[in-house]
RNA sequence: GGCCCGUUCGUCUAUCGGUUAGGACACCAGGUUUUCAACCUGGGAAGAGGGGUUCGACUCCCCUACGGGCUGCCA
C-alpha cells in the first residue's frame, strides 16, 4: 500500500558509481528533491556501490560534486550500500525462514547452458529453477543462491504516479538472486531492503527500472513491508531521440558546469524538461518546490535542447544578484580549468556585472565581454576592432579626448559630449561609437561604451583612448 | 523473440469529451538600436495511421506502425 498523505514525504537518490553523473540522473535527483524540499520532507543520498567491480570512490566524488553544485542538498551522511550487505543477507535468510525464498544450486554455467539453448530454440529464457521445490534432504553441499519464490499465478501490479497502472503476469516473472552464491546481495534486494529501513516514501526514478519494480513489488510483499509511493520518470534522450550516450556530446553534469551554464539555469531548465506547471517556463527554485507534484510528469521520453537550455540560463544569470554571481563565474573557472582572477579583476567585474549579466547566455560570454575590465593596457584590438580604428576615427577620438578631460562623469553628460563631437563630423552616435568601443575594449562586442567608461573611469578611458590614437 | 512503456508544432509542453488546439525555445520577415544581448510587431509550424465508443474525440477503447526500456548470481 501506498504511504499515506500525511505521512513525511521521504526521497533518495541512488546512483551507482560507476563514471561521471549522468545529466538524466541529475534530473532524477532534482525530481526527488524537489518533491521532498516542496513538501518539508526528508531527500536521502545513497551509493549503490553493491557491484564492486565498477565501483570507485572517484565516481562517487563525481556523484557528491555534481549534485553540490547543482545545489541538490541531501539529508544525512552519504550511505553506502555495500556497507549495509549483512543486513541485506539478514533479510535474504529471513525470507528464507520464512518460506518466502529458497536456496538454489543451480549454477551459473547451468543457466547460461540452458537460455542459450533456449535462445536457439526461440522459448523464453525466463529460468524457472528446479530448486524452488526441491527437498532439502536432497540439498547439495555446495555454493548456492537464495532466490525468491516468487508467485506463480496471478500478476503483479504496480501503481505508478507517472505510468499508471502496470500489471506484468508473474508467469513472466523470474524468481530473482536476492542473495548470490558467495554471499553478497544484489542489487535487487538491496534497494528494496535501503529503501525500507532508510524510510523512504517514494520511489522516484528512470523508468528503465519499471520492470524492476515488479519483482520489487514482491520483495515488499514477502516481508509484509510498505510499499512505497512509485514515480517512473521516463529517461532523458538525446536531440535526435535516441538513448542519450556520449556521441551526443555533453552526458556528464560536470561537462555542463564546465561549459559555463549556471546551476540555476540548469535545475529551470532541467525541471522543466518532462514536467510542467501549465505555461511556467521560467521560474525559482521557490516557485519549483511549490509547484511540483508528480503527476505533472510526461511519460514520454523528453529530448534535449541546447537553445533552450541557454535562453533560461541568460534569464538566470540577469536574474542573479551581483554578489552570488561572482562566486558562481569563479567556481566555473576552476571548473573550466581557465586561470583564477586576481583582486583587481574581481573588483572590476564587480563593478561591471550591472552592465554585463543581462547580455550574456553564458559564463564564457559574459567574460569573453568582460574584456574591457578584466585586461590590461595597452588594449591591443583584436581584428575587427583594428578595421573600425582606421585613421579618420582616429582624428576624430583625438578630438573626443580632450573634451572628455573636464566632462563630468556621468553617463547623460558623457552621452552628450560624444554625439556633439559626432555631429560635428556630420555622423550620428552610431558612427563614433563603433572606434571608441574598440579604443576602450579592443573589441568589437561589448557592453555599451559609456557603461564601460563609467566602469573604468575617466583616468583609465582617457589613457586608453591615448593609447589607440597615438 | 517475450514482457512493459510511450507517440500534440523542429524541440519542451498546455489541454484532463465540446478551444479558431494555447505558451515557450528555435526559425522566418519587419521594427528599434551604439556592437553583442535584449526588446517590439507579424508569420509559418502539431494531435503517427486505421478502426470503434459517443450527439461530439487530441482527450476513452482496440489494432497497426514507429520509438524506448527490460529480459544477468549488473545496477
Amino acid at each position: 500500500m501506498p504511504a499515506a498523505d500525511s505521512t513525511p514525504v521521504v526521497t533518495r537518490f541512488a546512483p551507482s558509481p560507476t563514471g561521471y553523473l549522468h545529466i538524466g540522473g541529475a534530473r532524477t535527483a532534482l525530481f526527488n528533491w524537489l518533491y521532498a524540499r516542496g513538501r518539508n520532507g526528508t531527500f536521502l543520498l545513497r551509493i549503490e556501490d553493491t557491484d564492486r567491480e565498477r565501483s570507485t570512490p572517484e565516481a562517487t566524488a563525481a556523484i557528491v560534486k555534481g549534485l553540490t553544485w547543482l545545489g541538490l542538498d541531501w539529508d544525512g551522511e552519504v550511505v553506502s550500500q555495500f556497507d549495509r550487505r549483512h543486513r541485506h543477507a539478514e533479510v535474504a535468510r529471513e525470507m528464507l525462514a520464512r518460506g518466502h525464498a529458497y536456496k538454489c544450486f543451480a549454477t551459473q554455467e547451468e543457466i547460461e547452458a540452458f537460455r542459450e539453448a533456449a535462445r536457439a530454440e526461440g522459448r523464453s529464457t525466463l529460468f524457472l529453477s528446479p530448486w524452488r521445490d526441491a527437498d532439502p534432504a536432497t540439498h547439495p553441499d555446495a555454493p548456492y543462491a537464495i532466490r525468491l519464490r516468487a508467485p506463480r499465478e496471478g500478476a503483479t501490479v504496480i501503481e505508478d504516479a507517472v505510468q499508471g497502472t502496470v500489471t506484468f503476469r508473474n508467469e513472466q516473472l523470474d524468481d530473482m538472486v536476492c542473495l548470490r552464491s558467495d554471499g553478497t546481495p544484489t542489487y535487487m534486494l538491496a534497494v528494496v531492503v535501503d529503501d525500507h529501513d532508510m524510510g523512504v516514501t517514494h520511489v522516484i526514478r528512470g523508468d528503465d527500472h519499471l520492470n524492476n519494480a515488479a519483482r520489487q513489488t514482491q520483495v515488499y510483499r514477502a516481508m509484509g513491508w510498505a510499499e512505497p509511493v512509485w514515480a517512473h520518470i521516463p529517461l532523458i534522450h538525446g536531440p535526435d531521440g535516441k538513448k542519450l550516450s556520449k556521441r551526443h556530446g555533453a552526458v556528464g553534469l560536470e561537462e555542463y558546469q564546465a561549459m559555463g551554464y549556471p546551476a540555476a539555469g540548469m535545475r529551470n531548465y532541467l525541471a522543466r524538461l518532462g514536467w510542467a506547471h501549465g505555461d511556467a517556463e521560467f521560474f525559482s527554485d521557490a516557485d519549483a518546490k511549490a509547484w511540483f507534484d508528480l503527476d505533472g510528469i510526461g511519460r514520454a521520453p523528453a529530448r534535449l535542447d541546447f537553445k533552450k537550455l541557454e535562453n533560461l540560463c541568460g534569464q538566470h544569470i540577469a536574474a542573479t544578484p551581483d554578489a552570488a554571481l561572482l562566486p558562481e563565474i569563479e567556481a566555473f573557472l576552476e571548473a573550466a580549468g581557465r586561470p583564477p582572477l586576481s583582486q583587481a579583476q574581481k573588483d572590476g567585474l564587480a563593478r561591471a556585472l550591472y552592465c554585463l549579466k543581462d547580455r550574456a547566455k553564458t559564463f564564457p560570454e559574459l567574460l569573453e565581454k568582460s574584456h574591457f575590465v578584466l585586461g590590461k593596457r595597452p588594449f591591443l584590438p583584436d581584428e575587427a576592432a583594428a578595421r573600425a580604428l582606421d585613421p579618420v576615427s582616429r582624428g576624430i577620438l583625438k578630438e573626443l579626448t580632450p573634451q572628455l578631460q573636464n566632462a563630468s562623469w556621468d553617463r547623460d553628460t558623457l552621452e552628450g559630449v560624444a554625439t556633439r563631437v559626432a555631429a560635428d563630423h556630420g555622423m550620428g552616435l552610431g558612427k563614433l561609437a563603433g572606434p571608441l568601443r574598440a579604443a576602450i575594449a579592443g573589441r568589437t562586442i561589448s557592453p555599451s561604451v559609456f557603461d564601460m567608461m563609467l566602469v573604468i573611469g575617466r583616468e583609465e578611458t582617457l589613457a586608453r583612448l591615448q593609447d589607440a590614437t597615438a
